[in-house]
RNA sequence: GGGCCGGUAGCUCAGUCCGGCAGAGCGUCUGACUCUUAAUCAGACGGUCGAGGGUUCAAAUCCCUUCCGGCCCGCCA
């Protein structure tokens, strides 16, 4: 539920119930300082993962099942991934719930009823590409504002509409990550008429309503009535009601003009009549109406809504709609290297993108921590939120002991962050669990009912398994590897390193070399250290002495008679001992003969990936 | 001006709700090893827990004040 250019996540979770009073015979604290119970203390009363608490809290609510756990953004650009908070936050208290036996339904509005107030800068074609306003229709989309997003036409006519584009990029993340959500339009709740009803009691309310409201908004005046019909002449959504008609479930309206932000949209003046489907509520009460017709349970919303409309959906909630609001979890927001998340600008913004550069249960990692606090999802710095959750994986295993806090917190959360689309088809293949299901093909075609409760044991159980015979490749080490050109000179070298076993599965083995590219593209995009190019056309400026330059002749010597990347590698430290020179010296050398710089990968290895003819001939200093 | 959230090692953060020796990873430094971009192993260094006051036998943790940062308190969502 976040639009503007800031749209981030970041939390709190205050749920404070304020029950001041509870008369009557309280045993509450009873100071019985009798031993009788004596409080083991370390009990469970301190959760190790905040879905937990929250899941507590809806509990206590008493809830009907399903339970409803909503999120939802408003489609006016490229989602980032900051509003997959809107998703990620929800799934872990879902998952939570599920797991203690509650069926759950996720859902996601789009609210694509809301009216394009601006154009954005940026737009994102369905792969997630990132593309400039002006590559697309831009005077088509500028006619357009004041529409509702699903009036717009698509400006890549690949959707519906302009708000359907979007949604479906926000649903593609969802899926991505592999949580199951049901993705509800606002639109569609309207035209349906699925909204009429609350539309109705609202308006039936108005005077009740506007003085709600107006306890939280200044503009709320005598004329304001909670309802903005779209315009049957010009299409645009307008905010003058002249007349309303609650039983017939119409309203008269008249197209004046519309301020947004700092400019005006231009109304036609058409006088008309308009039924309830025909327009929206504002937020305020939009909101509201959508936890009505819903039946939600649990929201969690930016911190730009927690002393905003939270309050007065409350409100309204109580107030103008009669019913519970839904227990609210507030998150922070997060930064990319430092700086807000825009729709309009930047790049990696999508799910997509971050796909590119992490596995995906890293990113369900990121979404795991502590809501209640900023964080800055550093594209330089990756490689720790990588290391980070390899660790918490080891914890989980038992391959490795921390403290006992986190111990704790990794035995509690990872397995909410490792999913069945994340297992290799052919260890699923392979799984005699699946052996029915997978006889087709190796395809993740195994569907589950998430909410089964069977189904989500083996589920859970089986990527436990499969997960604990991973292997994986430390993120940086990774990197390097991606300037191998050859598989088996990078099967070597992480051998060599001790990463890949030999009785390893090979599915295993072949999973973790996904991380190569993962990697590569971060050391790609970021410039960094691990970005070696090797300097192939020209030789770098390498001033060599009159022993190095006989040592460099041996190496090019041994190298043209043939020999693996092993035994380069020893020739290196033989040769140059030979010639009495500094190991780590004739390796810079090295690095700056191949690479111009005085560091680089193992050299024997990385020399024996390239070809033979080149490299003979740079070590003689030939071309 | 009012409200919400955050401020803990050079970096990224746990720990704060429930007071009990200030923690982890990374980085740095030392040493080891066929020293070479990720290493690995052993060890060390590293903290006015934003600041001040209060409560307490004991405070990063609870209370009050205060500083800094983000957001909200117009509209829209």
């Amino acid at each position: 539920m976040s639009e503007s250019e800031p749209d981030e996540p970041s939390g709190t979770a205050s749920t404070n119930e304020t029950e001041s009073a509870d008369e009557t015979d309280a045993p509450a604290d009873t100071e019985s300082a009798d031993d009788t119970r004596s409080d083991e203390v370390e009990g469970d009363s301190h959760y190790a993962f905040w879905a937990d608490e929250v899941a507590d809290a809806i509990e206590a609510r008493d809830p009907e099942e399903p339970i409803v756990v909503k999120g939802g953004i408003s489609p006016s650009g490229v989602p980032h991934l900051g509003n997959v908070n809107e998703i990620m936050r929800g799934y872990f208290v879902a998952e939570v719930l599920r797991e203690r036996g509650w069926a759950v339904r996720q859902v996601f509005t789009t609210d694509d009823r809301d009216p394009l107030r601006k154009l954005p800068r940026k737009l994102a074609d369905l792969d997630g590409n990132i593309v400039d306003l002006g590559d697309v229709n831009a005077g088509a989309l500028g006619r357009n504002l004041g529409h509702a997003y699903t009036d717009i036409p698509d400006p890549f006519g690949c959707c519906d509409s302009y708000g359907d584009h979007f949604s479906t990029l926000i649903a593609e993340s969802a899926e991505l990550l592999d949580v199951p959500i049901d993705v509800v339009s606002t639109t569609e709740l309207y035209e349906s008429g699925r909204m009429d009803d609350v539309v109705e009691h609202v308006l039936r309310n108005r005077e009740q309503a506007r003085e709600v409201l107006s306890e939280y908004q200044d503009k709320v005046d005598e004329d304001y009535v909670p309802f903005n019909p779209f315009c049957s002449n010009c299409g645009k959504v307008t905010e003058t009601v002249t007349g309303v008609n609650v039983d017939e479930r119409t309203v008269e309206y008249r197209c004046t003009d519309i301020e947004a932000g700092n400019r005006t949209i231009e109304g036609c003046d058409h006088e008309g009549t308009a039924i309830f489907r025909e327009g929206k509520l504002p937020w305020r009460f939009e909101w509201p109406a959508q936890w009505q017709v819903l039946g939600v349970d649990f929201e969690p919303f930016g911190k730009d809504h927690a002393e905003g409309s939270w309050p007065s959906g409350v409100d309204i909630a109580e107030t103008v709609l009669d019913i519970e609001p839904p227990e609210p979890m507030v998150y922070e927001w997060f930064t990319l290297d430092g700086e807000p998340f825009s729709s309009s600008e930047g790049n990696v913004v999508l799910a997509h993108d971050v796909l590119e550069l992490l596995d995906p249960e890293v990113v369900r990692f990121f979404f795991a921590k502590d809501p209640n606090r900023a964080r800055d999802f550093s594209i330089e710095r990756l490689d720790q939120l990588v290391d980070e959750f390899d660790r918490v994986e080891r914890l989980y295993y038992g391959e490795e002991s921390g403290t006992e806090q986190e111990e704790r917190r990794a035995e509690r959360v990872y397995p909410f962050l490792v999913s069945l689309t994340d297992v290799p088809p052919e260890a699923l293949a392979k799984s005699e669990l699946f052996e029915a299901v997978a006889d087709g093909e190796a395809e993740h075609a195994v569907t589950f009912d998430h909410n089964d409760t069977h189904d989500r044991e083996r589920r859970r159980e089986f990527v436990d398994e499969a997960f604990r015979q991973r292997v994986r490749l430390p993120y940086t080490f990774a990197a390097v590897l991606g300037m191998f050109d050859d598989d088996s000179a990078r099967m070597a070298t992480a051998k060599k390193e001790g990463h890949v076993a030999d009785d390893d599965p090979e599915w295993a083995v072949e999973d973790a070399f996904g991380r190569v590219a993962l990697a590569s593209e971060w050391a790609d995009r970021t410039d960094n250290e691990y970005n070696y190019t090797v300097a192939r056309t020209e030789m770098p400026d390498v001033s060599v002495d009159g022993d190095t330059a006989t040592a460099l002749d041996d190496l090019a010597d041994f190298v043209a008679e043939g020999a693996d990347g092993e035994a380069i590698q020893g020739e290196i430290y033989e040769s140059a001992r030979r010639h009495d020179l500094d190991v780590g010296g004739f390796f810079a050398v090295g690095y700056q003969l191949f690479f111009g710089e005085t560091e680089g990968p193992q050299l024997g290895y990385f020399l024996d990936d390239l070809d033979r003819e080149f490299v003979v001939g740079r070590l003689r200093r030939e071309a």
